[in-house]
DNA sequence: ATTTAATCTACGTGAAACACGGAGGAGGTT
DNA sequence: AACCTCCTCCGTGTTTCACGTAGATTAAAT
């Protein structure tokens, strides 16, 4: 008998996670071998066992699914990572593929499209789902058009003072707030927000808070 | 044999639907009798068919769990609501309750919970996951030592063009920006936003946004 | 050892936004 | 007629934003 696809699936829901173990009961070639509900128990179970597949949640605490693919991709080149998520923005999608995910699926798929991407990604192919892909080709035509070519963007990392202060902010702090926590001038809060703002191309507060709830930097 | 229990599923990602019915399809006195991906198809389902139980995603495009909860209380008061959510905020849980639902469980949690909660509201218990009643009785007792009584809460409810409002600002356009797409003065803006957050109990654009996509007015 | 680059810190200025309170008019209810 | 809600708008003082500038520290590169 053929080997079996070996999947270990990470999301931090459980009934999620139970519910697609049972779908994918129903597909004979592909096994779920272990699951994770953060990255520190995916890591741990790595230790022991290499899957073919990793599904992964794009938001988890802690650290983001994106953050884990590129870990991976690392340490485990031989694992292949498809991700799973509810948000089907084109930064996010970009940035998966950039971290090396082989796959990015939106959670509006049915059980059949699950399995088909668990087979194609196992063959060494990509795979997006329709939604996904519709993103993906839009995103080119439209860099096409303004000319910007593919991988130009934005590279920026916060550093970790940037971190900290965008934290605060989408929390919901003000910049008195702010500025007395970390017991500095109102002044640098502002200068690190400017830059905060550069860095990730964003134009308002509401901005910020999204991509802070998107990247699991806060709760919602 | 007895009449098995009568589930109708309504959630917008159709993976997470297909996993919860497999995982029910083990549960021989439970039946999914049909499924929804939004509040206007599962209004389509119920001139037909009436279920035991309604599972019902907060979240959902269009009209939140909690508005169709109300509606599904006044319209077929015999059908049984059970919420599942991603969230376990306190007005959340609340809410849930005043519009009528008989659980409100958090997905993370297993099936054999699932299927628990799903008994025991079909018997006409209710049913909370355990973080849930966690916080219920945490705020319960904050509210005892408060002082405050429980349901003298907010019942502010925003009006059309309040609404209107709160979308544009969550969506990210600047005070100016949103004058001149109503054709009003930015004062009246501010205004509007003001009484916005003197409803909601909110104090920063930051608490508005994440109201804003809880609620389903805008999209992540 | 010196240069270079990155990071954190801070300020000045004018425009925009916010908090607080007040108020008039349109439209519906009692 | 009196009442209420909602939408509209303003005054005033404080805070934040946008944009540019810049000193201090530190780490990496040559």
């Amino acid at each position: 008998m053929m080997k079996k696809i070996q999947v270990i699936l990470v999301d931090d829901h459980q009934l999620i996670r139970d519910g697609i173990k049972s779908l994918l009961q129903d597909a004979q070639q592909i096994e779920v071998i272990n699951e994770a509900s953060s990255a520190a128990e995916l890591f741990q179970l790595l230790k022991c066992q290499k899957p073919d597949i990793l599904i992964l949640d794009v938001s988890l605490p802690g650290m983001s699914g994106i953050e884990i693919t590129k870990v991976i991709q690392k340490e485990f080149p031989s694992i292949r990572v498809m991700i799973l998520s509810m948000y089907i923005g084109e930064d996010f999608i970009f940035n998966a593929l950039k971290a090396g995910a082989r796959g990015y699926l939106h959670k509006n798929i049915n059980s059949y499209e699950l399995i088909t991407a668990i087979e194609e990604i196992n063959k060494g192919n990509e795979y997006f789902s329709t939604q996904v892909s519709d993103i993906i080709l839009k995103s080119f035509v439209k860099k096409a058009h303004t000319g910007v070519k593919q991988g130009e963007e934005k590279e920026e990392i916060l550093t970790s003072r940037e971190l900290e202060i965008l934290k605060l902010v989408a929390e919901g702090f003000s910049n008195p707030e702010i500025a007395e926590k970390l017991v500095i001038s109102i002044r640098t809060v502002e200068s690190h927000k400017t830059h905060i703002m550069q860095k990730l191309l964003l134009n308002t507060v509401a901005d910020l808070v999204k991509f802070a709830i998107r990247n699991n930097i806060i709760e919602l």
